[in-house]
DNA sequence: GCGTCCAGGTCTACC
DNA sequence: GGTAGACCTGGACGC
């Protein structure tokens, strides 16, 4: 039986802006129609069981869609609160990019805040999918740890892997049917680690944390480096890391080094001025040409 | 059809 | 503390 509620998001929102702020509507188990702009999201509720919302814009509103019995109203709203950020403050970065070439887009629009998942650990597990390879083969490692070690509910709703169920299989089993290569190692160290609870991410959402703290414990998990540890941050809702890969990069030169290579030094100038912001100061730079000819 | 390069990098070993 | 070289995968490209 579905249910529908509304949540009133805060005046600075823009439900389209957060869906496409990058890549991660695009990877499983998040669906996204376009035509009708809603998004479908799947996480783990409290009592276990693996429940799907799917989210719309409705006047205003947040309409949220509950396909399961089982999960609460205050639950599936506090999960929507956390993947679309509605309870992040952007005041402090809107006041410097506001009139800013690049960066007045964001501000009208709204932009900003960046699309995470129900949990801080699928996002890390999905940060290291997007290391060292195409969009293409992140997106297939991805799918495959949800279809083949996902969490299944009666109705064919499957959520991200917690995990405990990570943690139960060995790296054979991510070579050969996650495919997920050399990257295979870490997932099993990773998840060990967490189903044991020598390490915990949701933690890490704890704005109390010193950063320097903080980014210590994101790069001792083995296969998260700094450009990796960057955009985990960014998703904690740390911006003051580039997170350059090569993609960034790439938009960089384009955009304003006449397309030609520079250090990443050179890159780090460039967003100096926007001190603990500039991370998500050369996102929406760089992804400003996505929304261009989309008026939304 | 086969080799090389590289994508939303990181680790290890060795200066 | 800085930097070659190795590392899975799969799509693109040159020959």
């Amino acid at each position: 039986v579905k249910r529908t509620i509304y949540l009133n998001p805060p005046a600075d929102f823009s439900f389209y802006h957060t869906v496409n702020s990058h890549g991660w509507y695009d990877l499983s188990p998040f669906e996204f129609d376009e035509a009708k702009c809603t998004l479908s999201i799947t996480f783990i509720s409290d009592n276990g069981a693996p429940t799907k919302v799917s989210v719309s814009e409705s006047e205003g509103r947040l309409k949220l869609t509950l396909f399961e019995e089982s999960v609460s109203a205050v639950r599936a709203k506090a999960s929507v609160r956390h993947i679309l950020r509605l309870d992040d403050d952007f005041a402090g970065f809107y006041e410097l990019a506001s009139g800013l070439k690049g960066l007045n887009w964001a501000v009208k629009a709204k932009a900003g805040r960046l699309l995470r998942s129900p949990t801080v650990f699928e996002d890390l597990v999905k940060t290291i999918c997007t290391t060292n390879c195409s969009w293409n083969l992140t997106r297939s490692m991805v799918s495959n740890l949800v279809e083949k070690l996902g969490e299944r509910a009666g109705d064919g709703v499957i959520a991200f892997p917690t995990p405990g169920t990570m943690a139960a299989v060995d790296e054979s089993f991510y070579r050969e049917e996650i495919r997920s290569g050399y990257r295979s190692g870490y997932f099993v160290e990773l998840a060990r680690k967490v189903a044991d609870g020598e390490l915990d991410p949701e933690n890490w959402l704890d704005p109390e944390i010193p950063i320097a703290e903080l980014r210590r414990q994101i790069m001792s998990v083995k296969g998260v480096g700094l450009y990796a540890a960057e955009n985990l941050l960014k998703l904690v809702g740390r911006y003051d890391g580039l997170a350059l890969d090569s993609w960034l990069r790439a938009r960089f030169y384009e955009k304003h080094n006449r397309g030609r290579k520079c250090t990443d030094l050179k890159i780090e100038k460039h967003y100096q001025r926007f001190g603990e912001w500039r991370g998500l100061a050369i996102w929406l730079d760089m992804t400003e040409s996505w929304f261009e000819s989309k008026a939304q």
